[in-house]
DNA sequence: GTCTGGCACTCACCAATATCGAGTGCTAAC
DNA sequence: GTTAGCACTCGATATTGGTGAGTGCCAGAC
């Protein structure tokens, strides 16, 4: 697409003013509206040829003969990219974030829900926050109880007070005190590492196994393996997504059918966020950028986030396209910073 | 409202094929409509008398001067009451209601999700249902994590293999060995018996602390006090909500988003759900009955769920007013009595 | 007394038409 | 390169008239 490159300062400072306009009202902005831009000191036809430039690069587009003009994906992208000033975040909105995520030593989950909801509640569009990957978090206690035949039904905790259960089915029906046993020896062994040391240390253990090792041991890392198994991340905790049925882009009923079917199949969502998660700061999806097409007319702004300066997980907020980026971004930017901080182990 | 008693049977038939025949089209009926229906022998002009008078006594209602008559929310109450004729289930539904919910002893959580979704997907509309009421079920194992400081995080298993946590804030700090014992104690003592009973025995053992009784066992009898303390049901799984933006009669975006709210502030549903809990069989709210202005056009066909033939739950089916009731409430009755029989431990 | 045909009337719906005004592209003059 | 002028386009809005489904009411038939 059209880099810019070629445009000159007055296009460029054109296309800002025009896109913050557009963004501002929602109308397709016109040239004599433009005209009256006191830096721009131009008559409504000087603007017009700009504007026919514009059009022919893809960066602005007409709905019809005679009206204003309207930025494109493209439009919209060298906007974000290299023409936006962002603001910085109003002091209400800091303190706001700064209490709400301050909740005094919750479980992660409670945390993950409060940021969800502070960035739909600030921003007034839909908030979203991904699940941190469990990798880096460490293991506090592993237990497993007798379920019927061979499925045992296991329960660990994580050194961020998260409880989680599983159901694993082992090749063979283990008696309570064999179970008691293999939880003994994997909270000795494995208890205060992280997700991603144990899996690493299982797997070296089951290699050792033509050697002669205690069979009630293996039969715990046996275990300790099906629970730990890698799986992807595939939740996350949206909020405030009603909140984009009073957008009047986003009023068509079967567009908007489409992009809450997206929101709980999850699946689109994940993969999409996913592409997030190497993204060294703010990243922008705007419309079909995406490639998913129930987010064709919503812009995702989306942030990692960090514990202990491993990025864990994402993120964001997903509205419309026409929607305030210079307060959307520095907002997304910092909520990820203080969540990271929040979800940080004392 | 009119009780139905002052009509004739031949007002009553010509209610019923009218609200038939509306639930079919959604289309206001005329007169001409239904002179053609081979039973109702009479003219056009004959109906109009008869329409009149169902008019008048609240029944049915023009949405304008030439339009068809519609039914009134008293018209359908009196539809579903009394004119109503239930069509068995399609045998095809059926089997599909058999094998969805005949998952191998899972979870309870999961098939309450199997459920909501058979609802939803067998309806085209959306499906609730809402978690079951612990009094019933009966505890399997029990354990305490010190987290900082007084607070405790409780982590316990009951017998439909769903683990719960909870952090309870306790009046001193207590050890690991301290919270071991108190695990212990309560294992022994309570496990196998029902939340209900347990609440029962705790009142008891705490009014006996007067005389001396062993200090760990009160503490553990505390903490078992604060984990099971009487809190009300919350919570419910709902599906296919977005089957409920295709309606017409749902398409206004301030009501749908108001509708959608709710859905999210749970409470207000929660609370409608809990009337049904009382109800014998298929209870039906039809519009303005709920009572929240946020189902105004909808109506609500639930039916209790019992396990070990005490009620523990509602289930039900969300949509428009103008729905297919005779095919609904059969529907939304079986599925309770199965997902009943589904949650019954083997 | 009940039913029915007839008739005038109402009113949503639709298509055709007119008007308005914002905005455009193009061109010629500055 | 910039600007004023002008003809033109086209969405938005209002006006109009016709159509048809449906009604209420009445007078006469059964």
């Amino acid at each position: 697409m059209a880099g810019g490159q070629d445009l000159n300062e007055r296009s460029l400072y054109l296309l800002k003013t025009l896109v913050e306009r557009y963004i501002q009202d929602g109308q397709p902005v016109g040239s004599r509206l433009l005209s009256k831009d006191p830096q721009l000191k131009l008559s409504p036809a000087s603007i017009r040829n700009v504007m026919a430039d514009l059009e022919e690069m893809g960066l602005i587009h007409s709905p019809h003969t005679s009206a204003g003009r309207v930025p494109t994906v493209s439009g919209y992208r060298l906007f974000v990219d290299s023409l936006l000033t962002v603001k910085p975040l109003a002091s209400s909105e800091l303190d706001q974030l700064q209490h709400g995520l301050k909740g005094e030593a919750d479980k992660a989950s409670d945390v993950l829900n409060k940021a969800s909801k502070l960035l739909s509640d600030v921003t007034r569009m839909a908030g979203v926050v991904t699940l941190p990957r469990r990798e880096s978090v460490t293991l506090r206690h592993i237990e497993f109880l007798p379920m019927s035949n061979t499925r045992v039904l296991v329960i660990f905790v994580t050194d961020d007070q998260e409880v989680h259960n599983k159901i694993i089915h082992t090749h063979k029906q283990f008696s309570p005190a064999e179970l008691q046993q293999a939880a003994n020896y994997l909270n000795s062994v494995y208890s205060g590492r992280s997700l991603a040391k144990i899996r690493d240390l299982v797997v070296r253990e089951m290699e050792l196994d033509q050697r002669q090792v205690n069979q009630g041991m293996m039969d715990a890392v046996n275990m300790a393996q099906l629970t730990f198994s890698e799986q992807p991340n595939d939740d996350y905790v949206l909020s405030g997504e009603t909140n984009l049925m009073g957008f009047s882009e986003l009023s068509d009923m079967e567009r908007l059918k489409q992009l809450f079917e997206a929101f709980s199949q999850k699946r689109g969502v994940i993969h999409l966020l996913d592409q997030c998660l190497q993204a060294e700061g703010v990243q922008i999806f705007i419309g079909e950028e995406s490639g998913y097409s129930a987010f064709d007319h919503c812009s995702l702004v989306t942030a990692p986030y960090s514990v202990n300066d491993e990025v864990v997980g994402v993120l964001g907020v997903i509205g419309p396209t026409r929607m305030a980026y210079e307060k959307v971004i520095p907002f997304v930017d910092v909520t990820a910073k203080l969540l990271g901080a929040a979800l940080n182990p004392k």
